[in-house]
DNA sequence: CATCAGGGCCCTG
DNA sequence: CAGGGCCCTGAT
């Protein structure tokens, strides 16, 4: 493979490893981490690439050097729109001082800005992609997930050797056009195949009076028109929606959904609740609401990180009990 | 062995 | 608007 370099400069304070790597996403086969890398696939303009982020600079003089292989010739074009699609995706640009300067002396929240200044929301998926993610999440534990999404990925993915390893690419939309809901409901996927099915087609053609599914049309128009065209989607509820808007259309105060399971840990993160007694979802909204507002999503995704890589060193004993894996 | 619930959502009544 | 059913898997 071809491979070309691309050096990044993310707006400060950057921390590169909480940015790009989530220790609360389950394990899939097209990407991997290390301290200071993240290798991820992304399939774009068509082509499946490899790509590799290493960090070398720090929280307040960022840097990232991209090495993107590829089977062709990339020209300077499309490594400038490609360069342009991940500074989206990866909030390279962002800018929390707002954030920062608001909740710096809030008791819970300031330790966790100190100790994570820099952290970003982060998505390396298209919206296709990430509502094929939303879909085998669904109704399962942790561990089906990955094992669905690996059958997905090496039956229909496209497997990359690139940088001494092995990684597998994500399919485009039209690549799944001969592939029937029997087809995928061989890969264990159970009911979901039916809704992976209908999702594809809604990107390739849509029905005659939606049109296809455009990612790009949609970051454009306004937070409900966004939340009304997903919800359209079969197989894609509030939960799903909830995650594509902070994740994807990067809606930081985005929470109107909290399912059971985040019910029971959010009333213990913020109320120091027992979660077999859980706080009722209607006062947990309108508590974060009251207390960070606009933020409030941004708000629990450095809370819940920080969780998470607590958890990567050793056992969080309250919340180990409360996710299945 | 059988039964059950799971990091939702659809559909029915 | 409440609640049963859905695929499959691992836990009990």
């Amino acid at each position: 493979m071809k491979k070309y370099v691309v050096e990044l400069e993310p707006t400060a304070p950057f921390h590169f490893d909480a940015s790009l790597h989530k220790p609360d996403h389950f394990p899939s086969a097209d990407n991997a981490w290390a301290p200071g890398t993240r290798w991820q696939t992304m399939r774009w303009q068509g082509l499946p690439l490899g790509l590799k982020f290493e960090n070398r600079g720090t929280v307040d003089q960022p840097a990232i050097r991209l090495s993107v292989w590829a089977e062709e010739s990339l020209d300077a074009a499309f490594l400038d729109g490609l360069t342009a699609e991940i500074v989206y995706r990866c909030n390279l640009d962002l800018d929390l001082s707002d954030f920062y300067d608001r909740f710096a002396d809030d008791t819970q929240l300031g330790p966790v800005i100190d100790r994570w200044r820099g952290l970003r929301p982060a998505a390396f998926s298209s919206l296709y992609e990430y509502l094929l993610i939303a879909i085998v999440l669904q109704n399962a534990t942790v561990r089906r997930s990955v094992q669905m999404m690996q059958a997905l990925l090496e039956t229909h993915g496209t497997a990359l050797v690139y940088d001494g390893r092995t990684l597998h690419c994500f399919w485009e939309p039209q690549a799944l056009a001969g592939v029937t809901e029997d087809d995928l409901r061989q890969l264990k996927v159970g009911y979901r195949a039916r809704t992976i099915r209908r999702v594809t087609d809604a990107f390739t053609g849509g029905t005659p009076s939606t049109g296809a599914m455009d990612e790009l049309v949609l970051r454009e128009v306004p937070l409900e028109t966004q939340r009304k065209n997903l919800l359209a989607l079969y197989g894609v509820g509030p939960a799903s929606v909830g995650y594509i808007l902070f994740d994807m259309f990067h809606h930081w105060g985005e929470l109107s959904h909290v399912s059971p399971w985040e019910q029971r840990i959010y009333s213990k993160l913020f109320l120091d609740r027992d979660p077999d007694d859980p706080t009722p979802v209607e006062e947990l909204l309108h508590l974060l609401d009251a207390r960070f507002g606009e933020w409030k999503m941004m708000a629990v995704h450095y809370l819940w990180e920080d969780l998470f890589w607590q958890r990567v060193h050793q056992p969080v004993d309250w919340l180990e009990a409360l996710i299945r894996l």
